[in-house]
DNA sequence: AATGAATGAGCATTCATTCAT
DNA sequence: TATGAATGAATGCTCATTCAT
């Protein structure tokens, strides 16, 4: 088997487990048995149990990315681009439960300290909405008074947290489609009836 | 010293070392010295390490449901309510970065299936935003077509997010005024320049 | 209540515990409730835990003393002498089982350092054994090879071991007389058909 | 070191560490550095401190059995047979303190309810007894009256309890010759010096 | 004498990491 | 590269004992 091969056994064992047992609760053996690797061989490929998580993180982010934004690159309408991000993200996160956990951990279950210095992907993927929002401003479609800095964090904000509930419960009560249109919506022309008055 | 002293002492010992050091990093004796108390006394008062940060959690969700709750009861008007829902958690998660803190580890750090059976309060929190935004729809002031139960969790997920950004960065970039009618903006009346377009 | 009482409230409590759970299972708050005292209030009674066992045990095996000797004094053979106390111990240990598990807990469950320096009614207990021996030598009753401080430690564990094993099985298949009578005559004539063979 | 060295030398150390300390107050580090080896070694060889004291048990039991089983089975004759038991049984605690402790321990030091199921060498041992006496009376050689399952007992508690008088005072009075002929003897003859009479 | 809240030493067990093979 | 046995630091929790009331 190929270095990079094993490389990837691991990070999809460990995603996995991270996501089953949480960080803290994840044993490096589990992860070496879910990955059919020996404990030590994870050391080959990892500095630590930290550095683990980090890559998980980062390499998944990573993907998500590369993916939101090849869409959005078709696209030129900011109303659309917004609801193309929504839109995947939920349903990356509906399909992966695992990735929506280790996203979860990885931003707050760990040390903030040693955690800051990394997150590179993690901030290209919510630059990608205040791209969305600037542009959007730019073409006078957004509205001009509202910051894409706190934009960005509302919406994956919320996002993230409907991902949350779909973990915790099993069967949620709104289907994805609903769940998309429904946030969509709301960051779009918000929850007043008559915005004028 | 009363029992009660001393049970809130350990209580707010143990706010600001699960806020400080997250809960598995979080020690016993930690707790036990920030509170000026014998580790064992811990265990007069909570049966164990989870019990602690369970406890801890309720007791604050519990105080903020009463304050908002408080400050809404005086309103009538939902979009106003609304309004006081989200300037209420920001200024109280800006005031007390260890509560912002309690609330992100044990909402996502934790054991979801012990979780769940005891969250009541929570649930009460999560509940005030859902009740306004029924009372603004029987009232013809929010869209009938928002889902109360999208909606709620859409808005904590983004009030949480920014709280979870200023526990990062000591300096964020915008005041808490700003932010407020940021996000009280967003949700109100969306990112549109003309929804009706 | 009269502090004679309540002493003996606490060695009751104690005898009990010791013997369900067993010395070092066996909390000091345990006891304190099964005597309906305050835990601090057995340390003005005792001294420390084992201070207790070596109390329990030694107020118990001073009774039995006194039992057996009244009982012996009035006969004289010493055939008959060493029935008795066979008959006497067995039936107590069947009575009271926590006497016997107290016993066995005593004698081999604590520090033997600790230990031998205060033993005495242990030792009275033994001797009238070997005093029964003696008085049967020097009547011509009982063989004048027998080693009388042999004899009493093997009676002894005889009568132990079989003890023991009543608190363990529940239900043991011989019942109390049976197995005086055989003890009694395993003792007495040995397990030999024709011993003059 | 091969793994079965490892597991031999933590049995040779805890039962040297049990035999000197009892078992409540033997610490798993103590065991540990006896063995010289890491504590976290001990666990990759037994699954608790439990575990251990029934290994190092149910091992030491098990040599004895194999041991005293050879020996009699060059032998015909039942008195000679149990007289060999006793001599075995004697010699071995004699010479190994350390096993006569860690035998008083594990039959009343323990919790009686886990003990039942897993103490069959303990039973094997016993039964060996049993077995003589069953082989004698067939063989008229011992009494019919006699019940084994009883005589059993009485006979390991006399050797026990004589065996942990030798654990206590480090000089006893008679010497190991005498010892065995005078249990021999009370067994075989009883202490009457005319039976018949 | 009696209480029981408070103490804090003590310890079994876990598990990330190392390293000889 | 890969292994997995070995390591030993780390810690939640217990409970005998104390002492202010």
């Amino acid at each position: 088997m190929k270095t990079a091969d094993k490389h990837s056994k691991i990070i999809r064992a460990a995603t996995k487990v991270f996501a089953k047992k949480g960080f803290f609760n994840a044993r490096i053996s589990d992860i070496a048995k879910e990955a059919k690797v020996a404990d030590g061989t994870i050391y080959l490929y990892f500095n630590n149990k930290y550095d683990m998580l980090l890559s998980v993180f980062e390499e998944k982010i990573g993907k998500l990315v590369e993916q939101i934004t090849t869409q959005i690159e078709k696209e030129d309408d900011p109303r659309r681009m917004l609801e193309i991000f929504i839109e995947n993200h939920l349903r990356e996160m509906k399909k992966n439960k695992n990735l929506a956990e280790v996203i979860q951990i990885e931003l707050r279950q760990t040390n903030k300290i040693i955690k800051d210095y990394r997150n590179n992907k993690f901030s290209e993927y919510l630059n990608i909405i205040s791209t969305i929002i600037k542009k959007g401003q730019s073409e006078k479609v957004f509205r001009q008074d509202i910051l894409p800095g706190i934009a960005k964090r509302a919406i994956f904000g919320a996002l993230d947290e409907i991902a949350r509930i779909w973990n915790i419960n099993i069967d949620s009560e709104y289907d994805i489609d609903e769940t998309e249109k429904q946030v969509t919506r709301i960051f779009l022309v918000g929850v007043l009836e008559n915005p004028q008055a």
